[in-house]
DNA sequence: GCGTCCAGGTCTACC
DNA sequence: GGTAGACCTGGACGC
């Protein structure tokens, strides 16, 4: 069966997709030929369904494999539209943006939805796995987890794991199976945390707290430091943080400092311009190039 | 083949 | 509040 979803008239489905490396780390998979995301997600009771999801400007089409009931309609609906963000409003970014001659290719081009997975926790988890280490790894680390612990759909694709599957797992698995070397703890404790209820990740996504609050909340996850802590933020729609790694020190020595590095004081003047919204400045100047070569 | 470096950083101890 | 050193892993690189 098909569900079509309308979409914001600033709508690009080929931006959201490649907006950053998640779509490329499972249970995402990415066709950039087709321009498909294929995605596991759960449906509630009985066992999650592999989802393909393409787009155009003025709808997202998700074939399910399967006729489903109306409450799966829904949570799948409700999954794409927050993974995708079609309940973003980014008008006022896009008239900051328009008034830059640098910038105004966002939103001629509709970039500036960075896809998210369909819980914090996945995101948490996800940020975890890509510190101190090269993507490469977090890959490695990512399907270790999914290929291990998540449940399983009819055609053999498996979705993300819950805290309680992750909960229940000794370190030893975190070390030799998914090959969290010292983040193995991390991992555990986290998930933990969370499948008890002692700490609500989902609730991050509605805060109230003012953005340094929220930041030193998630900083109280260990594993959580400056940087996963402002990339959570921008994926829970805050973007007033720069999240500054190793990648972006580079891609910005290479393209607006004539190849020499930078100090953070002097990125984050570059883009203190644009005030609340200079984190996804950043993130969309750094990316320009992307769909290009994709 | 082997050693070193470092990558989409963070934690802890110490000052 | 700031900083040095340790920390898993695995690919790239020089020798």
């Amino acid at each position: 069966m098909e569900i079509k979803i309308p979409t914001p008239r600033d709508f690009s489905f080929e931006r959201t997709a490649f907006s950053h490396g998640w779509t490329s780390l499972l249970p995402f998979e990415v066709d950039p030929r087709a321009s498909t995301i294929t995605r596991v997600l759960d449906i509630g009771t009985g066992p999650p369904v592999t989802v393909a999801i393409t787009g155009t400007k003025r709808a997202v089409s998700v074939r399910v494999p399967r006729r489903v009931g109306v409450r799966a309609v829904r949570s799948v609906e409700r999954d794409v539209r927050h993974m995708l963000r079609l309940d973003d409003d980014l008008t006022a970014f896009y008239g900051a943006m328009k008034s830059d001659p640098d910038f105004a290719w966002i939103p001629r081009s509709g970039a500036g939805r960075l896809v998210r997975s369909p819980t914090v926790f996945e995101d948490l988890v996800k940020s975890i796995c890509t510190t101190n280490c090269t993507w490469a790894l977090t890959k490695v680390m990512v399907s270790g987890l999914v290929n291990n612990l998540g449940r399983e759909a009819a055609d053999g694709r498996r979705g993300f794991p819950t805290p309680e599957a992750m909960a229940a797992m000794p370190d030893s698995f975190y070390r030799d199976e998914v090959r969290a070397g010292y983040r193995s703890p991390y991992l555990k404790e986290l998930a933990e945390r969370v499948a008890t209820g002692e700490l609500d990740v989902e609730g991050w996504l509605t805060s109230e707290l003012p953005t340094p609050e929220l930041k030193r909340e998630m900083k109280r996850v260990k594993g959580v430091g400056d940087y996963a802590a402002e990339n959570l933020l921008k994926l829970v729609g805050r973007y007033d943080v720069l999240a500054l790694d190793s990648w972006v020190r580079a891609t910005f020595a290479r393209t607006r400092n004539n190849g020499r590095a930078a100090a953070d004081d002097k990125i984050a003047r570059y883009y203190s311009r644009f005030d609340s919204w200079r984190g996804l400045a950043l993130w969309c100047d750094m990316t320009k190039d992307w769909l290009d070569e994709k």
